[in-house]
DNA sequence: TCACTTTTGACAATGATTATCACTGAGAAT
DNA sequence: ATTCTCAGTGATAATCATTGTCAAAAGTGA
């Protein structure tokens, strides 16, 4: 039989070098349009829909993440060397947000993964609420 | 400064009305969209900007839940009575989804959101990784 | 009923993402 | 190195959910 065809075979161009690139630069989430905006002020003259393909063929091959705001926008970020790994409590309302780390999480989290036989886990946690300040005016 | 004016005083109209009703038929969640379309097939004439307008204000009072779609819609049903609440674990390579449940999470959750004196909580968990089969295949 | 405001609805406007499509260049074959 | 080919690119049009606009219609208290 003919070989398995797996890959689709991914070229290595000077643009997605340099997405590549910006996003080693920063473990942020940010919009493909902010990831664009950034790569123009770096020189490159990527085109926009060339960011919005390579971010998702990225995030579907597991080299980036990707989440969805509450809004609607998708964030991307490079993926990996992620040791700092916390999550946040946003308000809602006011916007404040804390840090907050859940090793029980993790944990169980690791444990899914090798009941099921999965590997490389990530996750993403985002928790959202109303602060108690917020709640005290009546939102 | 002139009066501080709180609450904006929610009127009771037809179509709100309406709107509740549909809510209450089912505990799905849907798209604004096919609560609009579901409200027409029940004979009501409501605007489509009335059904976004509700929606978005009954969700800002808690009294829907409102999620959003990994695709970026926001999807709406009727809050309360339904505690079916479950994640997702996913292969990024071949996209398989299984349902997961947390009890344990949802409790962390619960009471992170006490300690600080948060209010409504919300979350979302996004947990990927490569399946037992991708992985053999080298993945 | 009357005045006063909120709510509605039709439709234009946004804004993020995707589709088009002619053109370019990466990588394989020669 | 030179061709050959098709995946990748980019400018722009198209899509689609959602929001803004504003005059007309309908609650609510007096």
């Amino acid at each position: 039989m003919t070989d398995a065809k797996a890959s689709p075979a991914p070229r290595m161009t000077k643009q997605r070098a340099a997405i590549l690139d910006v996003l080693d630069g920063t473990d942020e989430f940010r919009s493909a349009q902010a990831w664009h905006d950034l790569l123009r002020h770096d020189g490159s003259s990527v085109g926009l829909a060339t960011v919005y393909r390579s971010l998702q063929a990225l995030a579907e091959t597991g080299e980036v993440d990707a989440i969805v705001t509450s809004s609607g926008e998708t964030l991307y970020r490079r993926c990996g060397a992620v040791n700092e790994h916390h999550h946040h409590l946003r308000c809602r309302v006011c916007g404040t947000a804390d840090d907050i780390e859940v090793p029980e999480f993790e944990e169980w989290a690791a444990r899914i993964a090798s009941e099921r036989g999965f590997a490389r886990m990530d996750h993403t946690v985002e928790i959202t609420g109303v602060c108690a300040d917020c709640t005290a005016k009546g939102h």
